[in-house]
DNA sequence: GACGCAATTAACTAACTGGTACAAAGTGTG
DNA sequence: CACACTTTGTACCAGTTAGTTAATTGCGTC
């Protein structure tokens, strides 16, 4: 498997009159077209020819390169679980104090949920069809290992220094975390259109994502380390 | 808007013969199976011939009932929505002090979550489609208005007893409670499959669970009131 | 410069799917 | 018991959609 495909944006290939062989180019561009189609609509919502139409090059491309609609639909989540853990990559931690840390993640785990919606909207897709997709692909088995390491990092410095419980487990931070950054994107629609927008707006954002962090920060320092913080009697 | 479906079993009308006229009651049936084959397949991945096949009646009277497609899919969401709100109301927290009052809500609102799969795959799926559907209902609206009022209630006694934070409101509280308790059921398959279902055993759920509960009576309370908890610096 | 092969296009098809026409059968009421 | 109305089953249609057939066009290479 070495189809390192980045859907640059040399992906062309359409040009009437003296085309280029770029079969990665035309690849990219259906996939990255394909990956807003079924974002948008579906697996089954999304259109083959709809698709077809907004790619630089023709349905017959598609099922030359990809084979059919599910296939496609696995590549583009692939292709997204990609680009996302690699944007997560970018992000040093080691440097930092445990807490420090740990807050660094959770913001930005937040923040980087937010600015990719289309990602959400093909997990939310995935857990539609029970994630049998995503099991088919051994790509996102190995891309999720890495996933929780930054945070099995930090809780151990955080549990070494004597900060941090030893009965919360990184991947259950990583639940939480994942699970207000996830809901913020994925039920923003119904959320709003129910209860207002007030959550919505810059500072709406905001105070979701600081108490994310304080309550992230709070289940994972020891009651006694967590600034005074104590569960069974205030004992300070 | 007199139609007070319930769902109830007798929805039966298929008798070949001697039938008897119950209306309602196959409309229930319909909606019923069609509540199913929504949640499981999505709209556009539901098939109206799949869901007459399942009903006790056939195809021409979901048209008969319901008009087309789209307008059972915005019944089926009415529906599923007076269920679980429905099943909300029983909850009874007046008498409790606030604190015990916020725990038994966010453990009710987790548990109640879990329990209803196919509601959560209902919202999932109109989040998808940007709520459209739910905003042409007007009773879901309704429905809605009292969803955190009991929040609200519990809020204004906890400040009035002095507990409870100012800057944290209501419908903040409801979102985070919401977000896990909702992300908990909305992406089982693709966690699961990713980091393996620990959390989704018996004693996992329980974990998450507790620390959810921890977490928003933290975020609730006061610094100094919450059992020595202190944002700033440590002064109990 | 021509030949083999990758890349491409457009028209086509077979199956599916939402929706309907129409007639038959049952219900209840006067 | 007959008449108006409701309810149901069968067969059908028209538009859509995933997927294909087969011929064409351009590229690289010898």
């Amino acid at each position: 498997m070495n189809d390192d495909m980045m859907l640059n944006e040399k992906a062309v290939a359409g040009g009437r009159s003296g085309w280029k062989q770029d079969p990665a180019g035309v690849q990219n561009n259906i996939l990255a077209v394909a990956m807003t189609e079924f974002a948008a609509n579906g697996l089954s919502g999304a259109r083959i020819d709809e698709i077809a139409a907004k790619t630089h090059t023709s349905k017959r491309m598609i099922y030359y390169y990809f084979g059919d609609k599910e296939r496609l639909y696995g590549r583009v989540l692939e292709e997204a679980y990609r680009q996302v853990r690699t944007g997560e990559e970018a992000l040093e931690l080691d440097h930092l104090p445990p807490v420090e840390a740990l807050k660094r993640l959770a913001e930005f785990t937040f923040d980087h949920h937010s600015r990719h919606p289309d990602f959400i909207r093909l997990v939310m897709i995935e857990n539609i069809h029970h994630g049998v997709y995503l099991e088919q692909s051994e790509l996102i088995g190995l891309l999720n290992v890495g996933a929780i390491q930054k945070l099995e990092a930090i809780c151990q410095r955080g549990r070494a220094d004597g900060l941090f419980r030893e009965d919360v487990s990184p991947l259950e931070l990583h639940w939480h975390i994942s699970a207000s950054s996830f809901f913020n994107v994925s039920n923003r629609a119904t959320f709003s259109r129910i209860f207002g927008s007030t959550l919505y707006t810059v500072d709406g954002q905001r105070s979701l994502r600081d108490h994310l962090v304080e309550m992230v920060v709070g289940l994972a320092l020891k009651p006694e380390r967590a600034k005074g913080r104590a569960r069974g009697a205030a004992r300070p």
